[in-house]
DNA sequence: GTCTATAAAGGGATAGAC
DNA sequence: GTCTATCCCTTTATAGAC
């Protein structure tokens, strides 16, 4: 019995799924360079080959991959945009659900190891729908609130510019190095308290 | 007329020396998997085939870059609890140094990135002389410093563990996206104040 | 001690059967 | 739509001349 058109582009859309999700572990886990094309199509369940009828090549993958997760980061950013409340509290809850995401979901980790792949492989920023890091979404967002805050007088007066890239500094190593947090048992919520600390007036 | 055994030692000795360096800039821009060893020789100057008399493989001229490297952390390490000043004290001069030896001196910068790898080639672990991030010499000595400055009074009592791990996060962010504060031209010195603000009592 | 040339292996990408 | 088998290029590592 022939499969119907829609079961078709049910299977497609599956197996790219598949794929994208078992590339983005093993491009996190071992480096855009060190990733095997046979690796992600055994961690995805399909044949070699097949890799290559939903995808032209091991850096599509990669582009494609993060350019949905710049997708998502955006949607979160709107979510956190909609939140009513002061810009100190917004910096607390951006790095509370930072730091509490990682324990139920390693999307974000794996988000942050790919992205860091891009320092070794600048020139994929050409094929990226954000072009630098400053585009970045939350990065963006934190900018933007930093400066909120600072003329609402809840945060320092320094450049929000030095700010924010301290910020960026914390976001980016604790996305790297974030489940030793839980691996030593750590209290995430002091952490926090530390980063409030450091920009509150 | 032949070479005296001393001056052949000298000329082992630079060549080895030519092509560690090379190393070193090569596994920072492109990362271990990427990195050539053609890459390497034509940077250290010398023959493709002559980087294998003095290195039996790639892997090792890495594992012998970041023992080197671990050797003069240990040096700076020394230095620095050399000084006969408070914990805090101590603390901006580390972080004061982190910041300003980037400007003069890249090593630093070079040294994390390869650091880094480890994260994606963690098996190599196993053939360097520390055996794990946290016996890193100036990640300790933060630490050691920590703990010094909150039996003084002088940092905030929370646990130690994750003051260092905060600011282990801020050195591991600098240390690979620090070039940015020059190219913006921030003042490195107001970051650091920031850092002394989040943790003093 | 240094080079060039070559062997050997690994992995990305393709062809073609089913 | 999916698979297996194969091509072919790149790169590591070695051999052997100078």
């Amino acid at each position: 019995m022939p499969r119907t058109p829609e079961e078709n582009e049910r299977i497609k859309k599956d197996k790219k799924e598949r794929i994208l999700k078992a590339g983005l572990t093993v491009f996190a886990e071992n480096g855009l360079a060190a990733a095997k094309m046979s690796d992600i199509a055994q961690a995805a369940g399909v044949s070699y080959g097949l890799v290559y009828t939903y995808f032209s090549s091991k850096e599509q993958i990669f582009v494609e991959l993060l350019n949905d997760l710049f997708a998502s980061s955006n949607e979160l950013v709107a979510q956190l945009k909609n939140m009513k409340i002061s810009p100190l509290e917004r910096i607390k809850v951006i790095f509370t659900q930072l730091f509490t995401m990682h324990n139920n979901d390693p999307t974000g980790e794996l988000y942050y190891r790919l992205m860091l792949q891009l320092t070794f492989h600048p020139h994929l920023w050409d094929k990226l729908l954000i072009k630098d890091v400053y585009s970045e979404p939350v990065f963006q967002l934190i900018f933007e609130t930093i400066k909120q805050g600072q003329q609402s007088g809840e945060i320092i007066d320094i450049n929000p510019q030095e700010i924010v890239l301290l910020l960026g500094y914390i976001a980016l190593g604790f996305n790297l190095r974030g489940h030793e947090i839980f691996e030593n048992d750590l209290n995430e919520k002091n952490i926090v308290d530390l980063i409030i600390r450091m920009i509150k007036k």
